[in-house]
RNA sequence: GCAUCCAUAGCUCAGCUGGAUAGAGCAACGGUUUUCUAAACCGUAGGUCAUAGGUUCGAAUCCUAUUGGGUGUACCA
């Protein structure tokens, strides 16, 4: 639609003698109930067109018809301008564009993108909350490298902390040399085990501690078990063998369950980074701040900015004894990555919670003056929350994330199974189905919820199969390629551009040929959401059409039936591809 | 208190940089299968876009205030 908004230009100035800028034309689809496919809004040429509405659409009408061919006729609404385009000029556009089998490939921008999600902790093992992450972090991946950027996934694990040690202070006291092969629990899964008991046990202690008289505040402080917790760590940070390999027995258990379920939701990585290798870092950054007076020294030694100017608070960067705080490792692992990549943009995929932070953390890469701050960016996502309320692991009320993916790769299996349509399929292909159903639930129905928004997950109800779902997308796609192999398709047959073309028709080449937009403006906004759901539409409307025309295989005019093949061709194409990047596989039967 | 995000149909969500009569799905009700997969399609019903102002030819969208909710405001990470 470019050569239209060129012509508009040409027109206004011819018209009114007026150079227009491009992006004040907005060319919009006309609505169902009017003629044409392509609407203008003239409002804004008025000013200068010193006429009303409709006589400004009117001399630009004529205008077009006149000097575009594909333009045949108009028609005015108030201020909107209604173009019909030739069949002709849209089969082209099918032909030349849309059936060309890198169709959606949208070339290199020579961008290099970092992409941080996960960022799991191995005290516990993953529960929803990882999992919209991962699915985001991934997606957006995806969506970015099909906007022509070269991405990497990193995974930065937190694997060192007073929480890592409460794990393991627990599984040494009640833990019986329990490991994952003697009983059988996932090794996440059962590290997990253990920070709950320890929670217990330390809420325990904290009960007692108040009967003697201390108050809630004292008891958490005092209680023996987090004094053990504590010296633990600093032992760990002194290097003692005997708590670093226990340490390390630990996180390879975790590790290994967190495999099996990055796995399953399958997600990866390019680079994985350790909290336990970048702590340190930052020491050298707080110094850079110091020299060039970005940061100040308080009298007892600890290092602050100064953030009031900007409606911030003053924060605190170094400690007063010298050691790190949270956002002093991540200046200097934000430097690490950087050093080691060289990126243009890095993307931190982190919950809404943690917007202080970033806000905070790029701020102070801005005044340090580093000058790929500017392509920082938080990823902020809502929580997901449930009915009964929140999840919180330390009491164990969480929905663990390979409970859900078993629950929906069996709803899959049981609803697919009533359907009695896998009668046919081998056992192996019966699994891979409904993995792949299963886990299209749930992905899309994440997914097509816009990122910072909150999400109500109710497991009882939420997940469905039918409607706005991954389910029903991947439905359509099996459809479509059923009957194309029923039909005898050959792709790159190309029809006659004089064919007679439907209502339907029309409409699908026009949101077929979207596509390449779509994904642009999702990248744009970081948004596998606005993707998800063009790709519903394009299956909706396939559906529609698919009803409302006699069965293509049966078609005696070769012309027509090959035009239909086609448009239900490049269809699956899109929808295939559309959900690959959503991280979610269709299958070619179902 | 301050900061920040959110509020659209009974429920879950769309609604692009302001554009025409605000759209889907689920749930409810009715219909469609001797023809390519009915996990589909068609129809009915359902709305004061939280409230009140403002800007504009035009506001769900932008601005201000108010209400309700989330999150943050740690020398935790």
């Amino acid at each position: 639609m470019d050569f239209m908004i060129t012509e508009v230009v040409k027109g206004l100035k011819q018209l009114y003698n007026q150079d227009v800028e491009e992006s004040l034309i907005s060319i919009q689809d006309t609505r169902k109930e009017f003629e044409g496919q392509a609407t203008i809004v003239v409002f804004p040429f008025v000013r200068f067109s010193k006429k009303s509405p409709e006589q400004t659409a009117n001399d630009l009408g004529e205008y077009l018809v006149a000097n575009l061919e594909v333009v045949t006729a108009f028609n005015v609404v108030k201020g909107f301008l209604n173009l019909s385009i030739t069949n002709s000029y849209w089969m082209d556009l099918f032909n030349t564009d849309l059936l060309r089998p890198d169709f959606g490939k949208i070339p290199s921008n020579g961008k290099k993108v970092m992409v941080e999600y996960s960022s799991p902790n191995t005290n516990k093992p993953l529960h929803l909350g990882h999992v919209r992450n991962n699915l985001l972090g991934y997606s957006v991946s995806e969506l970015l490298k099909a906007n022509g950027s070269e991405v990497y996934k990193v995974n930065l694990v937190n694997d060192r902390g007073i929480h890592i040690c409460k794990s393991m202070l627990a599984w040494q006291k009640w833990g019986e040399q329990e490991t994952p092969e003697s009983s059988g629990l996932k090794g996440d899964h059962l590290v997990g085990k253990y920070y709950v008991i320890f929670d217990k046990e330390y809420k325990k202690e904290i009960e007692a501690l108040k009967l003697t008289g201390q108050t809630e505040e004292e008891a958490k402080k005092n209680a023996p078990l987090i004094r053990e917790a504590q010296a633990m760590l600093l032992a760990w940070e002194n290097g003692d063998e005997g708590v670093i390999s226990l340490w390390k027995r630990m996180n390879g258990w975790v590790y290994d369950g967190f495999a099996v379920t990055y796995k399953n939701l399958g997600v990866d990585f390019d680079k994985y980074y350790y909290e336990s290798n970048t702590y340190l870092l930052g020491k050298d950054t707080v110094d850079e701040g110091l020299e060039k007076g970005v940061f100040f020294k308080k009298e007892d030694g600890s290092v602050w900015i100064d953030l009031t100017a900007d409606g911030l608070d003053q924060k605190l960067v170094l400690r007063a004894d010298g050691t790190s705080v949270y956002i002093t490792q991540d200046l200097g692992t934000a430097q690490m990555k950087f050093d080691d990549f060289g990126m243009d943009e890095s993307i931190y995929v982190v919950g809404n919670e943690q917007d202080y932070h970033f806000k905070v953390l790029f701020l102070i890469l801005d005044k340090l003056g580093k000058s790929w701050a500017k392509g920082l960016y938080h990823l902020s996502y809502g929580m997901v929350d449930l009915p009964s309320g929140k999840m919180k692991s330390r009491e164990g009320t969480v929905v663990d994330a390979d409970d859900l993916i078993a629950e929906m790769v069996a709803t899959a299996k049981q609803k697919t199974e009533a359907l009695g349509k896998v009668d046919n399929f081998s056992e192996e292909e019966k699994e891979s189905l409904y993995y792949k159903i299963g886990m299209g639930a749930l992905k899309y129905f994440l997914l097509k919820v816009e990122p910072k928004k909150r999400l109500l997950f109710d497991p009882a109800e939420s997940i469905d199969f039918q409607g706005n779902t991954g389910p029903f997308i991947q439905y359509t796609h099996a459809r479509i390629k059923s009957l194309l192999s029923k039909a005898g398709f050959t792709a790159g047959v190309l029809v006659d551009n004089q064919i007679e073309l439907s209502a339907t028709e029309l409409e699908m080449i026009i949101l077929l040929a979207k596509y390449p937009a779509e994904i642009a403006a999702a990248a744009k906004t970081f948004s596998p959401a606005s993707l998800a759901n063009y790709i519903y539409e394009v299956a909706k409307m396939f559906n529609k059409f698919y009803h409302e025309i006699p069965p293509i295989v049966k078609e005696e005019n070769e012309q027509l039936k090959q035009h239909r093949l086609n448009l239900s061709w490049v269809t699956a194409n899109v929808i295939k591809d559309g959900m690959r990047i959503l991280g979610i596989e269709v299958p070619e039967r179902m």
